[in-house]
DNA sequence: CATATTATATAGACCGATCGTCATATTCTG
DNA sequence: CAGAATATGACGATCGGTCTATATAATATG
């Protein structure tokens, strides 16, 4: 199947963006580990790399979503749910030998506005994300407003965890940071009226 | 004066490496926006684009390090220090038009493990900034290990509240996010015995 | 069944960019 | 002025991404 070309390509693209970055994914890389034939890049994908890299990165997005949507829905509360998604973070980041990492984190740092479709792939994705964290804590009582700052501090964490594991090749302090945020999700919650003033 | 080129070299490639990643910050473009002639590079830094990288990868962190110290010891307790020096970053993201960024996160995704000597750097500087973090926690009174793990915490965020600052082109969630977890700071240090139960 | 026609896939040439190197020019210093 | 320190831009090997010209597979047609 020609189709296992392509979706073999951009696999290999996710990947190698992931491990190297935007501008560190060669063609020649992806072309090489893939096993594809130089010339069916343009084919399979006429936009040439700036098209395979957003396929490759909706890809990585959509998988993402699907794994926290399934995460959050399935956890007996938003807390829970949070620590089990950053231990799931931290499985993948060990079993990759520290290459696993989120899919629109090196493009932000790599493309300065090189890409307004690459740009508004990575801005989505995060405002995806965040939703799904909003949703869940606003489920469990917490006022929009409190629920949308949580939800970016998770998703920050999250960010961020992941970029520390990969320097210090250890996953735990993506378990450790989950279960902080995860416990202040639970003192959130169990705390109807936060105990700051709010502007 | 010579030295004056070599700093403008740094301080340049230090600011398009922030902005365009390790890779995307090309010789052409450092050596142009600098105003330095090619040949000088080489004489100036005998290591080529790598020497040129960890010195001014090193310039970054050192002064992160300089103003985080200083923010740390000026504020009236490590909460009100947390709080600034997000503020101070959401700042620095403003002014600088969103291409301002934490120095070693470009080169963690970008960097493989490439070169040891930029890998290594890396991983020395979030120590270092996790530990002037975990001081002031124990100094205020937390346990090693908490302290620890807050400071991991503190750092992370950080690091995530950078990106997404960027890509969503504001710099409202870094204060957000410095605001959140200068709140979980504060109850961390007026609980004297966390909620949770420890390892 | 043989051939024509199209859809699919590939090979490799192309050209610009990147980075390291060097021979030479200029400026500083004693 | 001598000699060291620094600056300069041209050069080439390599690699990057794009593209056209060709081959293979699928389908249609007599």
């Amino acid at each position: 199947m020609g189709n296992n070309t392509r979706t073999r390509m951009i696999e290999t693209t996710l990947r190698l963006i992931q491990a190297r970055g935007l501008h560190g994914a060669s063609l020649n890389d992806i072309l090489g580990e893939s096993g594809a034939p130089r010339g069916s890049l343009y084919f399979h994908f006429p936009g040439g790399k700036q098209a395979l890299v957003l396929e490759a990165m909706q890809s990585g997005i959509e998988e993402a979503s699907r794994i926290l949507q399934d995460t959050l829905t399935e956890a007996a509360s938003p807390a829970e749910g949070v620590r089990a998604f950053f231990r799931a973070a931290a499985s993948e980041m060990t079993d990759s030998e520290y290459t696993f990492g989120c899919p629109v984190a090196p493009i932000i740092l790599d493309a300065p506005e090189v890409s307004t479709e690459l740009a508004a792939a990575c801005r989505a994705a995060l405002e995806e994300w965040t939703h799904l964290y909003q949703d869940k804590l606003e489920a469990a009582g917490l006022s929009p407003a409190r629920a949308g700052r949580l939800a970016r501090m998770i998703v920050a964490s999250l960010e961020g965890a992941l970029i520390m594991a990969r320097s210090q090749r250890t996953s735990t302090i993506i378990t450790e940071v989950g279960d902080e945020v995860a416990d202040l999700i639970a003192a959130a919650l169990s705390r109807p009226k936060a105990g700051r003033l709010m502007s």
